[in-house]
DNA sequence: CGAAATTTTGATCACGTTCAACTTCAGTGG
DNA sequence: CCACTGAAGTTGAACGTGATCAAAATTTCG
């Protein structure tokens, strides 16, 4: 993807967080003007580097190009938990700018682009264009529904049965801005990342990995993840696909 | 409370989800009346009754007068996980009423008390009424927040971390719309119920429960929670209250 | 009062953590 | 180009926690 050409407005309706919401709602050329008028600059930060950091105030809408980071929280006796990835088509802030203080760090694992306006400004927006306070809303709700799956994970699923329902969402999720194949996509963590997320120690997550690529249900090849068998995988973690519905809009508006 | 009075007009602004709204926006008589006329019904359910199920279409939301319920999950082999509990002043129906099928089930814990709109109506009043979209963000926001610390809960916590920070959450919670004590509230939860919000048997529950009281950390007396020593349990629990922002408001918005 | 649900206690055992060592790999400078 | 370094992945052994199963005690409710 052009670099310049994302930053710009005629790429911006290609920017993937823009894609999604597409696929909540129509917008149409003066919703993204008006949107595209919101941002303030665009940044790239370093791998490793902090994003947001539990305890500070933070009031930004991070619009997320390219790159994945996690947002975690970081236990006294120094055990982490990531409750959620974020990848190319989700908005970091949500919900941290929303609170008096953020209570969770979030840090990119790869470089990071994305965009970035203010959380008063995109309230105002709201005022002005009521749809984008509901494609908040929808935005808030889709991952309220990963992390309601996320919970089911860590809480009742045993390890084999969460590390495959955690790839099959991944490369749901990816495959829905169009970063992943069919049944493969690249997966730029480290096993302390993926045990993080899942709550498991590393060396138990690798043997879980080690299973999975010995039961001949997926393949890795350094950070790309292939699935050999997916509905063996989906029954496995119990997954299934979840479909937001689009945004209903009323007759007699716009 | 008069039951009579909170199905009424009258009783509208002292409902436990309107006073819950009402700290992160300030509502007028009108944005008051116009929330009141979209709702349907009121209706009560007698406890053990199903209000959503997991794989139903459902399109409404349900504001909670009074009475508990949970959300959770049920997998093939018999477990449960409770992803939330719901109390009153919360809205039943985010964050499956958004979704094409519901991928929960939502069950009354004791008989249970709330009225009803559909989320088309509310989405309308949406578009009339730009705030309203922002609160029906804020609420999922709010409710991103606690399934967020239940993940760090049920991912890294220890069993007796967990049920320390469970409690002190819901009296928190149960605090701010004024059904809790200074240090006392009532829970009407079986031990089964909080070992499937907290993914632990119910022996271990039972066992770590017993622990806080001859730690002399809190007290129980049938259903009513009581605790001993708060910044204790605050401590071994990780706990910290989190505090949404208020909906910003426009100067130039009436 | 009797039946059912819930709480409590105990014994056993499997699973997953912990700790440690070793291997492999990627990146860097000699 | 290879030696060196640190990070990441892999494997093994020992231990402890929390699940499981079972049964008793207690409470709730019809």
């Amino acid at each position: 993807m052009n670099e310049l050409l994302s930053a710009s407005r005629q790429g911006w309706a290609r920017h993937p967080a823009v894609v999604r919401i597409g696929r909540y709602i129509d917008l149409d050329r003066s919703d993204l003007d008006d949107l595209y008028r919101l941002i303030e600059g665009q940044t790239t930060i370093k791998k490793r580097k902090e994003l947001i950091i539990d305890g500070d105030r933070y009031r930004k809408l991070c619009f997320v190009e390219d790159g994945f980071a996690v947002r975690y929280k970081l236990l006294r006796n120094g055990k982490r938990q990531i409750i959620n990835v974020v990848m190319p088509g989700d908005v970091v802030g949500i919900p941290s700018s929303f609170l008096e203080r953020a209570a969770w760090s979030v840090t990119a694992v790869t470089d990071l682009k994305f965009q970035v306006c203010s959380i008063e400004d995109f309230v105002g927006l709201c005022y002005r264009r009521p749809q984008f306070g509901l494609v908040l809303t929808w935005l808030a709700v889709q991952e309220l529904a990963i992390l309601s799956e996320h919970i089911t994970n860590t809480g009742r699923r045993t390890p084999l049965e969460r590390l495959a329902h955690f790839l099959l969402e991944m490369h749901n999720r990816l495959a829905l801005v169009g970063r992943a194949g069919e049944a493969s996509f690249d997966l730029p963590f480290s096993q302390e990342v993926i045990g993080d997320a899942l709550g498991l120690s590393v060396p138990h997550l690798n043997r879980m990995l080690a299973k999975l690529r010995a039961d001949r249900l997926l393949a890795v090849d350094g950070r790309r993840i292939v699935f050999a068998d997916v509905s063996a995988l989906e029954v496995l973690g119990h997954f299934q696909p979840m479909k937001l519905a689009r945004i209903p809009v009323p007759h007699n508006f716009g």
